[in-house]
DNA sequence: ATCCTGTTGATTGTCAGACAACTGACATAT
DNA sequence: ATATGTCAGTTGTCTGACAATCAACAGGAT
């Protein structure tokens, strides 16, 4: 018979947490600076050097990290890793609480319905029979000052109307993360400049004709399906979008 | 006495190589399709599994595959590898050389002067004495029909007036990517939407006030120094731009 | 003095082989 | 029918070693 086995569960790869100890270093240090040696880094965070390479690897893929053969790996000089890029998908309001600002939920509207053709085509789901999708309508506010618009389309199969209880914070995303059932890979957003319609004016007050940020993403779950489908507009001037972009190498 | 050895150069490491391989393999596949396994991927690539693996795992982060273990590794239903996303830099020239569409160059001006503050600061560079930079201006157009009005800033020890020839396609980054004693590594590009102002709105001949999607871009060196700032306005319509997000893993 | 050249130590890049952990499918027992 | 055990296949990780590159320094030639 076999020993009952704790069995260790092994909860996170240790790359994972390699991943997040390179994080908080790299905010404990200055611009420039070198990392210890990989050997070094290795024994330290308990990992072997090949597993510590591949992870040191996606950081220099990201320009966070530049290494140097027969140098060393150094941390660059521009990347404040508190205020993440658009590369990282997060809720609007973990990003604000990150920032120390507080946000509310405004024009707060659910809905259980079928989906519309253009809606259908952003869950990428053929056309032919609708599927019935829970779609919440809300306007987040920072500092009372309204600073974007957000429509989130998920099918019901993901997610219900009774989710969004009273204590619903604004994060349809962070509602996703929470289900561990779910295992969320990545997000294709597209990004777009259009002009404020009547409909949206009103419920950020501006003026109708100004600029907007339109962000519409399709948030894929690791069996390549939409699980969530995303409208947004962002009021300039509040939020600072930035994409780290790398160079192609010829 | 050793053997005179034969030296091998080694012009590109192993995985650059391999990393052209795996993309180059990828796009003839289809999405979903299960990719060899490691030990015979990397036995049919020559190089360690240790350093396909690096390179995987970049891929993974860009989300291009999907790992899972005791599985397999497969290409994920999305990506059409030949429409890059904004997490790469390129020329528009380049990408819309790709998609088989013709670009010309309109209004073009140049001119070699001291940087003013705004561009002392996109420069990262201290205020005090201004440097001079040449500075490009130009409209690009496909199809006859005026997409983007582009501005460059760079100082002239990386550039200078003459290299802007007759047969300046619209690339400055072009430009500085032939030169190969500068080594280029990311670029950070800020997104906001913008209204049309009067002389944008001339150039591009579009009506004032319309959203235009606004691009501010430096251009770092691996010696962390900005080589090209740059601001591009676009016309809504006529170039998508999308990026891929990863969500963060808890 | 200045320039060139070789040496040396440190560090990243790569390799080979092995084992651990996980997955899915199938067979087996309850 | 429903668990449970087994097994082959695959990714995840580890260990130890060697190769390639770089910066700095010493020594010699000019």
């Amino acid at each position: 018979m076999t020993v009952p086995e704790p069995v260790s569960l092994n909860i996170r790869l240790p790359h994972v947490q390699v991943e997040e100890a390179i994080t908080a270093m790299i905010g404990q240090m200055q611009p420039g600076d070198q990392l210890p040696t990989e050997p070094a880094l290795a024994k330290r965070l308990g990992v072997s050097r090949a597993t510590l390479r591949e992870v040191l690897r996606t950081f220099a893929e990201r320009g966070i990290l530049v290494r140097r053969q027969g140098v060393g790996t150094f941390v660059t000089s521009r990347i404040p890793i508190l205020e993440t890029g658009l590369e990282v998908l997060e809720s609007l309001e973990r990003m604000a609480k990150r920032l120390g600002l507080a946000t509310k939920v405004a024009h707060l509207e659910t809905c259980e319905r079928a989906a519309t053709p253009a809606e259908m085509a952003g869950l990428a789901l053929p056309g032919n029979n609708p599927v019935e999708v829970l779609v919440v309508d809300r306007v987040i506010t920072v500092e009372n000052e309204p600073v974007a618009d957000l429509r989130d389309v998920v099918p019901l199969g993901y997610l219900r109307k009774e989710a969004i209880g009273n204590d619903f914070g604004g994060s349809v995303l962070d509602l996703l993360l929470q289900r561990n059932d779910l295992m969320l890979s990545t997000s294709r957003t597209d990004i777009i400049a259009e002009e404020t319609g009547p409909h949206c004016a009103a419920r950020l007050s501006i003026s109708p004709g100004s600029a907007l940020l339109k962000l519409t993403a399709q948030l894929y779950s690791y069996d390549e399906k939409v699980v969530d489908y995303s409208i947004s507009y962002f009021v300039p001037g509040h939020f600072k979008f930035h994409v780290m972009r790398r160079v192609i190498n010829k």
